[in-house]
DNA sequence: AGTCCACAGGAACTCAGGGTAG
DNA sequence: CTACCCTGAGTTCCTGTGGACT
Protein backbone atom coordinates (compact mmCIF):
# COMPACT_ATOMS: atom_id res chain seq x y z
CA UNK A 1 0.00 0.00 0.00
CA UNK A 2 2.27 2.56 1.26
CA UNK A 3 5.67 2.68 -0.90
CA UNK A 4 7.16 5.77 0.82
CA UNK A 5 5.45 7.40 3.73
CA UNK A 6 8.10 10.35 3.34
CA UNK A 7 6.16 12.00 0.00
CA UNK A 8 3.31 12.28 1.82
CA UNK A 9 4.30 14.28 4.98
CA UNK A 10 3.29 17.64 5.46
CA UNK A 11 6.60 18.78 5.60
CA UNK A 12 8.29 17.03 2.41
CA UNK A 13 9.67 19.30 -0.32
CA UNK A 14 9.84 17.38 -3.54
CA UNK A 15 12.33 17.03 -5.72
CA UNK A 16 9.98 18.98 -8.48
CA UNK A 17 7.71 21.64 -8.15
CA UNK A 18 4.49 21.22 -9.53
CA UNK A 19 2.79 24.32 -11.32
CA UNK A 20 4.88 26.88 -9.59
CA UNK A 21 7.85 27.68 -11.98
CA UNK A 22 7.37 31.31 -12.89
CA UNK A 23 7.25 31.56 -8.56
CA UNK A 24 10.26 29.60 -7.93
CA UNK A 25 12.16 31.38 -10.54
CA UNK A 26 11.24 34.35 -9.20
CA UNK A 27 12.27 33.39 -5.56
CA UNK A 28 15.44 31.90 -7.33
CA UNK A 29 16.27 35.70 -8.97
CA UNK A 30 15.69 37.43 -5.61
CA UNK A 31 18.86 34.91 -3.95
CA UNK A 32 20.66 35.11 -7.02
CA UNK A 33 23.56 37.81 -5.86
CA UNK A 34 24.14 34.90 -3.32
CA UNK A 35 25.92 33.04 -5.92
CA UNK A 36 28.66 35.87 -6.51
CA UNK A 37 28.79 36.25 -2.31
CA UNK A 38 26.60 38.94 -2.45
CA UNK A 39 24.15 39.88 -0.34
CA UNK A 40 20.18 39.88 -1.16
CA UNK A 41 17.26 41.32 -0.97
CA UNK A 42 14.63 40.68 1.23
CA UNK A 43 11.63 38.18 -0.23
CA UNK A 44 8.11 37.72 0.67
CA UNK A 45 6.01 35.40 -0.29
CA UNK A 46 2.27 35.42 0.50
CA UNK A 47 -0.57 33.54 -0.63
CA UNK A 48 -3.60 31.50 1.10
CA UNK A 49 -2.79 28.65 3.25
CA UNK A 50 -1.66 25.36 1.09
CA UNK A 51 -0.83 26.99 -1.61
CA UNK A 52 3.18 26.20 -2.05
CA UNK A 53 4.47 29.40 -0.31
CA UNK A 54 6.55 27.15 2.39
CA UNK A 55 7.26 24.28 -0.19
CA UNK A 56 8.81 26.84 -2.75
CA UNK A 57 11.15 28.40 -0.75
CA UNK A 58 12.55 25.39 1.46
CA UNK A 59 12.80 24.08 -2.53
CA UNK A 60 14.72 27.27 -3.65
CA UNK A 61 16.56 27.60 -0.89
CA UNK A 62 17.60 23.96 -1.15
CA UNK A 63 18.56 24.26 -4.42
CA UNK A 64 20.73 27.46 -3.82
CA UNK A 65 22.93 25.42 -1.36
CA UNK A 66 23.71 22.66 -4.03
CA UNK A 67 24.69 25.35 -6.44
CA UNK A 68 26.77 27.40 -3.97
CA UNK A 69 29.21 26.07 -1.36
CA UNK A 70 29.03 29.09 1.59
CA UNK A 71 25.46 29.54 2.56
CA UNK A 72 23.56 28.30 5.08
CA UNK A 73 19.77 28.36 5.24
CA UNK A 74 17.39 28.35 8.26
CA UNK A 75 13.63 27.73 8.46
CA UNK A 76 11.56 29.35 11.43
CA UNK A 77 7.87 29.01 11.80
CA UNK A 78 7.16 32.06 13.55
CA UNK A 79 3.57 30.76 14.49
CA UNK A 80 5.21 27.88 17.01
CA UNK A 81 8.37 30.72 17.76
CA UNK A 82 5.96 33.36 18.00
CA UNK A 83 8.14 35.92 20.67
CA UNK A 84 10.51 37.75 19.36
CA UNK A 85 13.13 35.99 21.80
CA UNK A 86 12.20 32.58 20.67
CA UNK A 87 12.44 33.39 17.20
CA UNK A 88 16.10 35.21 17.21
CA UNK A 89 16.89 32.01 19.70
CA UNK A 90 15.88 29.81 16.83
CA UNK A 91 17.80 31.42 14.27
CA UNK A 92 21.20 31.24 16.31
CA UNK A 93 20.95 27.75 17.01
CA UNK A 94 20.51 27.04 13.76
CA UNK A 95 24.26 28.58 12.59
CA UNK A 96 25.33 27.48 15.95
CA UNK A 97 25.68 30.61 17.91
CA UNK A 98 23.69 29.39 21.06
CA UNK A 99 26.40 27.79 23.30
CA UNK A 100 26.50 30.28 25.84
CA UNK A 101 23.03 31.47 25.74
CA UNK A 102 20.83 30.59 28.16
CA UNK A 103 17.27 30.67 27.97
CA UNK A 104 15.67 32.95 31.07
CA UNK A 105 18.04 35.30 31.57
CA UNK A 106 19.70 36.82 28.11
CA UNK A 107 18.58 40.02 27.12
CA UNK A 108 16.77 40.46 23.41
CA UNK A 109 19.82 42.68 22.59
CA UNK A 110 22.16 40.54 23.38
CA UNK A 111 20.54 38.14 20.96
CA UNK A 112 20.74 40.54 18.21
CA UNK A 113 24.80 41.63 18.85
CA UNK A 114 25.36 38.03 18.08
CA UNK A 115 23.45 37.83 14.95
CA UNK A 116 25.28 41.29 13.93
CA UNK A 117 28.78 39.47 15.35
CA UNK A 118 28.21 36.47 13.02
CA UNK A 119 30.52 37.04 10.46
CA UNK A 120 30.53 32.78 8.99
CA UNK A 121 28.26 31.82 6.47
CA UNK A 122 25.93 33.68 4.44
CA UNK A 123 22.59 32.74 5.95
CA UNK A 124 18.93 32.43 3.82
CA UNK A 125 16.23 33.04 6.53
CA UNK A 126 12.83 31.43 6.27
CA UNK A 127 10.64 33.18 8.28
CA UNK A 128 7.29 31.63 8.12
CA UNK A 129 3.61 32.88 9.09
CA UNK A 130 5.85 36.11 9.81
CA UNK A 131 2.19 38.19 10.26
CA UNK A 132 2.10 35.22 13.89
CA UNK A 133 4.86 37.40 14.82
CA UNK A 134 4.07 39.28 18.13
CA UNK A 135 6.73 41.74 17.51
CA UNK A 136 7.82 42.20 13.78
CA UNK A 137 10.50 44.58 14.74
CA UNK A 138 12.19 41.31 14.64
CA UNK A 139 12.05 41.83 10.44
CA UNK A 140 14.02 45.10 11.29
CA UNK A 141 16.61 43.36 13.08
CA UNK A 142 17.51 41.28 10.25
CA UNK A 143 16.79 43.10 7.59
CA UNK A 144 20.00 45.67 8.63
CA UNK A 145 22.12 43.06 8.75
CA UNK A 146 23.74 42.14 4.77
CA UNK A 147 25.06 38.86 6.00
CA UNK A 148 21.36 37.89 5.96
CA UNK A 149 18.75 37.19 3.09
CA UNK A 150 15.23 36.56 4.67
CA UNK A 151 12.41 35.20 2.98
CA UNK A 152 9.27 36.26 4.69
CA UNK A 153 6.27 34.38 4.57
CA UNK A 154 2.85 35.55 5.08
CA UNK A 155 -0.93 34.29 4.15
CA UNK A 156 -1.77 38.02 3.27
CA UNK A 157 0.51 41.33 2.75
CA UNK A 158 -2.02 43.37 4.72
CA UNK A 159 -1.32 41.08 7.65
CA UNK A 160 2.49 41.88 7.56
CA UNK A 161 2.08 45.64 6.69
CA UNK A 162 -0.19 46.52 8.86
CA UNK A 163 1.98 45.67 11.80
CA UNK A 164 5.04 46.78 11.12
CA UNK A 165 6.36 50.52 11.27
CA UNK A 166 6.66 53.06 8.53
CA UNK A 167 10.15 52.90 8.10
CA UNK A 168 10.09 48.87 7.63
CA UNK A 169 7.01 49.08 5.47
CA UNK A 170 8.67 51.34 3.04
CA UNK A 171 11.80 49.28 2.79
CA UNK A 172 9.43 45.97 2.43
CA UNK A 173 7.44 47.31 -0.07
CA UNK A 174 10.89 47.61 -2.06
CA UNK A 175 11.59 44.42 -1.67
CA UNK A 176 11.13 41.69 -4.54
CA UNK A 177 7.38 40.26 -3.83
CA UNK A 178 5.94 36.29 -4.98
CA UNK A 179 2.62 36.23 -5.08
CA UNK A 180 0.80 32.43 -4.89
CA UNK A 181 -2.63 32.04 -5.85
CA UNK A 182 -4.92 28.98 -4.74
CA UNK A 183 -3.91 25.77 -7.16
CA UNK A 184 -6.87 24.97 -9.64
CA UNK A 185 -8.61 21.49 -9.03
CA UNK A 186 -6.45 20.06 -12.16
CA UNK A 187 -3.05 21.76 -10.28
CA UNK A 188 -4.44 19.75 -7.13
CA UNK A 189 -4.53 16.31 -9.06
CA UNK A 190 -1.20 16.61 -10.80
CA UNK A 191 -0.02 17.29 -7.12
CA UNK A 192 -1.43 14.00 -5.36
CA UNK A 193 -1.11 12.36 -8.63
CA UNK A 194 3.27 13.03 -8.35
CA UNK A 195 3.28 11.88 -4.55
CA UNK A 196 0.65 9.15 -4.89
CA UNK A 197 3.29 7.46 -7.97
CA UNK A 198 6.15 7.90 -5.74
CA UNK A 199 4.12 6.88 -2.24
CA UNK A 200 2.06 4.46 -2.56
CA UNK A 201 2.04 1.29 -4.65
CA UNK A 202 -0.16 1.17 -8.40
CA UNK A 203 -3.54 1.10 -8.74
CA UNK A 204 -4.33 2.16 -4.76
CA UNK A 205 -5.97 5.32 -6.10
CA UNK A 206 -8.17 6.08 -8.57
CA UNK A 207 -7.98 9.39 -11.02
CA UNK A 208 -11.28 9.91 -10.18
CA UNK A 209 -10.78 9.43 -5.90
CA UNK A 210 -8.00 11.99 -6.43
CA UNK A 211 -10.16 14.31 -8.37
CA UNK A 212 -12.18 14.09 -5.16
CA UNK A 213 -9.95 15.04 -2.96
CA UNK A 214 -8.29 18.00 -5.10
CA UNK A 215 -12.29 18.72 -4.78
CA UNK A 216 -12.68 18.58 -1.19
CA UNK A 217 -9.42 20.49 -0.41
CA UNK A 218 -10.57 23.84 -2.11
CA UNK A 219 -7.15 24.85 -3.70
CA UNK A 220 -5.07 23.77 -0.28
CA UNK A 221 -2.45 21.77 -1.45
CA UNK A 222 -1.62 21.09 2.22
CA UNK A 223 -5.16 19.91 3.19
CA UNK A 224 -4.98 17.78 -0.04
CA UNK A 225 -2.29 15.55 0.70
CA UNK A 226 -3.09 15.57 4.08
CA UNK A 227 -6.41 13.72 3.32
CA UNK A 228 -4.38 11.27 1.05
CA UNK A 229 -2.10 10.51 3.42
CA UNK A 230 -4.91 10.04 6.19
CA UNK A 231 -6.73 8.04 3.32
CA UNK A 232 -3.88 5.76 2.60
CA UNK A 233 -2.93 4.85 6.66
CA UNK A 234 -6.32 4.01 7.46
CA UNK A 235 -6.63 1.28 4.25
CA UNK A 236 -3.19 0.52 5.09
CA UNK A 237 -4.61 -0.56 8.67
CA UNK A 238 -7.09 -1.72 7.93
CA UNK A 239 -5.81 -4.28 5.33
CA UNK A 240 -7.81 -2.71 2.18
CA UNK A 241 -5.24 -3.45 -1.20
CA UNK A 242 -7.32 0.14 -2.56
CA UNK A 243 -8.89 2.93 -1.06
CA UNK A 244 -12.43 3.05 -0.93
CA UNK A 245 -14.75 5.38 -1.59
CA UNK A 246 -15.74 4.91 2.27
CA UNK A 247 -12.53 5.59 3.40
CA UNK A 248 -11.75 8.82 1.15
CA UNK A 249 -14.82 10.52 2.63
CA UNK A 250 -14.19 9.79 6.38
CA UNK A 251 -10.33 11.14 5.46
CA UNK A 252 -11.73 14.54 4.12
CA UNK A 253 -12.74 14.63 7.62
CA UNK A 254 -10.22 13.67 10.04
CA UNK A 255 -7.94 15.34 7.82
CA UNK A 256 -9.82 18.43 9.46
CA UNK A 257 -10.24 17.60 12.15
CA UNK A 258 -6.41 16.84 12.36
CA UNK A 259 -5.39 20.42 11.66
CA UNK A 260 -8.11 21.67 14.14
CA UNK A 261 -7.02 19.79 16.80
CA UNK A 262 -3.61 20.72 16.96
CA UNK A 263 -4.35 24.10 16.77
CA UNK A 264 -6.77 23.52 19.91
CA UNK A 265 -3.94 21.34 21.56
CA UNK A 266 -1.85 24.71 21.53
CA UNK A 267 -3.96 26.55 23.89
CA UNK A 268 -4.31 27.03 27.54
CA UNK A 269 -7.22 25.40 29.64
CA UNK A 270 -8.52 28.81 30.25
CA UNK A 271 -8.49 29.16 26.44
CA UNK A 272 -10.17 26.09 26.05
CA UNK A 273 -13.11 27.27 28.34
CA UNK A 274 -13.37 30.01 26.32
CA UNK A 275 -13.69 28.09 23.50
CA UNK A 276 -15.47 25.72 24.92
CA UNK A 277 -18.27 28.70 25.26
CA UNK A 278 -18.11 29.41 21.67
CA UNK A 279 -18.35 26.21 20.80
CA UNK A 280 -21.36 25.16 22.75
CA UNK A 281 -23.38 28.50 22.65
CA UNK A 282 -22.37 30.41 19.50
CA UNK A 283 -23.20 32.76 17.90
CA UNK A 284 -22.49 34.33 21.00
CA UNK A 285 -21.32 38.57 21.95
CA UNK A 286 -18.28 39.20 24.24
CA UNK A 287 -20.46 40.03 27.64
CA UNK A 288 -22.19 36.64 27.33
CA UNK A 289 -18.83 34.99 26.64
CA UNK A 290 -17.36 36.22 29.84
CA UNK A 291 -20.09 35.96 32.04
CA UNK A 292 -20.15 32.13 31.57
CA UNK A 293 -16.81 32.05 31.29
CA UNK A 294 -16.92 33.38 35.37
CA UNK A 295 -19.44 30.94 35.91
CA UNK A 296 -17.32 27.75 34.86
CA UNK A 297 -13.78 28.08 36.00
CA UNK A 298 -11.88 28.69 39.39
CA UNK A 299 -9.57 32.29 39.31
CA UNK A 300 -11.24 33.74 36.30
CA UNK A 301 -9.02 36.11 34.11
CA UNK A 302 -10.34 39.55 33.39
CA UNK A 303 -11.95 40.85 30.51
CA UNK A 304 -9.36 42.00 28.71
CA UNK A 305 -7.78 39.12 28.43
CA UNK A 306 -10.30 36.81 27.30
CA UNK A 307 -10.55 39.59 24.10
CA UNK A 308 -6.92 38.56 23.81
CA UNK A 309 -7.60 34.49 23.67
CA UNK A 310 -10.44 35.25 21.45
CA UNK A 311 -8.28 37.35 18.85
CA UNK A 312 -5.55 34.94 18.93
CA UNK A 313 -8.48 32.05 18.49
CA UNK A 314 -9.68 34.39 15.52
CA UNK A 315 -5.74 34.05 14.16
CA UNK A 316 -6.06 30.69 14.70
CA UNK A 317 -8.93 30.05 12.37
CA UNK A 318 -10.66 28.43 15.90
CA UNK A 319 -13.37 30.40 15.73
CA UNK A 320 -14.63 33.52 14.09
CA UNK A 321 -15.97 37.02 14.88
CA UNK A 322 -18.67 38.36 12.61
CA UNK A 323 -19.96 42.57 13.49
CA UNK A 324 -18.35 45.39 14.82
CA UNK A 325 -18.97 46.85 17.71
CA UNK A 326 -22.86 46.07 20.06
CA UNK A 327 -23.25 43.38 17.42
CA UNK A 328 -20.15 40.89 17.42
CA UNK A 329 -20.56 37.79 17.43
CA UNK A 330 -18.04 34.93 17.60
CA UNK A 331 -19.21 32.02 16.61
CA UNK A 332 -16.83 28.45 15.70
CA UNK A 333 -15.42 28.21 12.38
CA UNK A 334 -16.16 24.82 10.49
CA UNK A 335 -16.43 23.63 6.98
CA UNK A 336 -13.73 25.26 4.72
CA UNK A 337 -9.65 25.00 4.76
CA UNK A 338 -8.76 25.27 8.11
CA UNK A 339 -5.06 26.43 9.36
CA UNK A 340 -2.65 27.54 12.05
CA UNK A 341 -2.56 30.87 10.49
CA UNK A 342 -5.10 33.28 9.30
C1' DA B 1 -27.50 65.72 16.87
C1' DG B 2 -25.85 64.27 21.04
C1' DT B 3 -25.08 60.92 24.54
C1' DC B 4 -24.26 56.41 26.03
C1' DC B 5 -22.51 51.94 25.98
C1' DA B 6 -20.12 47.69 24.41
C1' DC B 7 -16.25 46.48 22.30
C1' DA B 8 -11.25 46.15 20.28
C1' DG B 9 -6.81 46.46 21.02
C1' DG B 10 -2.39 49.40 22.36
C1' DA B 11 0.71 50.85 26.26
C1' DA B 12 2.57 50.53 30.60
C1' DC B 13 2.76 48.03 34.53
C1' DT B 14 3.06 43.93 37.98
C1' DC B 15 4.31 39.52 39.21
C1' DA B 16 6.09 34.81 39.11
C1' DG B 17 9.37 31.64 37.39
C1' DG B 18 13.72 30.57 35.98
C1' DG B 19 18.06 31.98 35.50
C1' DT B 20 22.93 34.43 36.59
C1' DA B 21 26.99 36.73 38.86
C1' DG B 22 29.58 37.18 42.67
C1' DC C 1 23.23 32.02 49.34
C1' DT C 2 21.72 36.59 47.96
C1' DA C 3 20.78 40.26 44.99
C1' DC C 4 19.64 40.97 40.68
C1' DC C 5 18.04 40.30 35.79
C1' DC C 6 14.99 38.78 31.88
C1' DT C 7 10.90 36.98 29.93
C1' DG C 8 6.09 36.25 29.35
C1' DA C 9 1.37 36.14 31.06
C1' DG C 10 -1.93 38.79 32.83
C1' DT C 11 -3.88 43.30 34.61
C1' DT C 12 -4.99 48.16 34.60
C1' DC C 13 -5.73 52.07 32.11
C1' DC C 14 -6.93 54.17 28.12
C1' DT C 15 -8.35 55.69 23.34
C1' DG C 16 -11.01 55.04 19.21
C1' DT C 17 -15.13 53.15 16.91
C1' DG C 18 -19.82 52.54 15.83
C1' DG C 19 -24.60 51.16 16.86
C1' DA C 20 -28.66 52.30 19.82
C1' DC C 21 -31.36 55.30 22.21
C1' DT C 22 -33.18 59.78 23.43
Amino acid sequence: MIRDARVLRAGFVPREVEHRDAEVNHLSSVLEPITNGEPADTAIVTGPSGTGKTCISQFVTERLREEVLDVETTYVNCWRNYTRFRTLYQILDDIGATIDIHRQSTPHDELVDRLQQHDGLRTVVILDEVDQLEDPSLIYDLHSLPQFAIICIANKEEDLFGRVDDRLVSRLRSSEHVRMDKYRDKQIYDILSARSKWGLDENVITDDQLYQIADAAAGDARLAIGILRTAASTADRENHDRITDEILRDAAEDARAQIRQKSLDSLTPHQRAVYDIVRDHGPVGPSEIHDRYLEKVDDPRTKRTVRTYLSKMTQYNLVKSEGTSRDRQYALLTGTTQSPAK
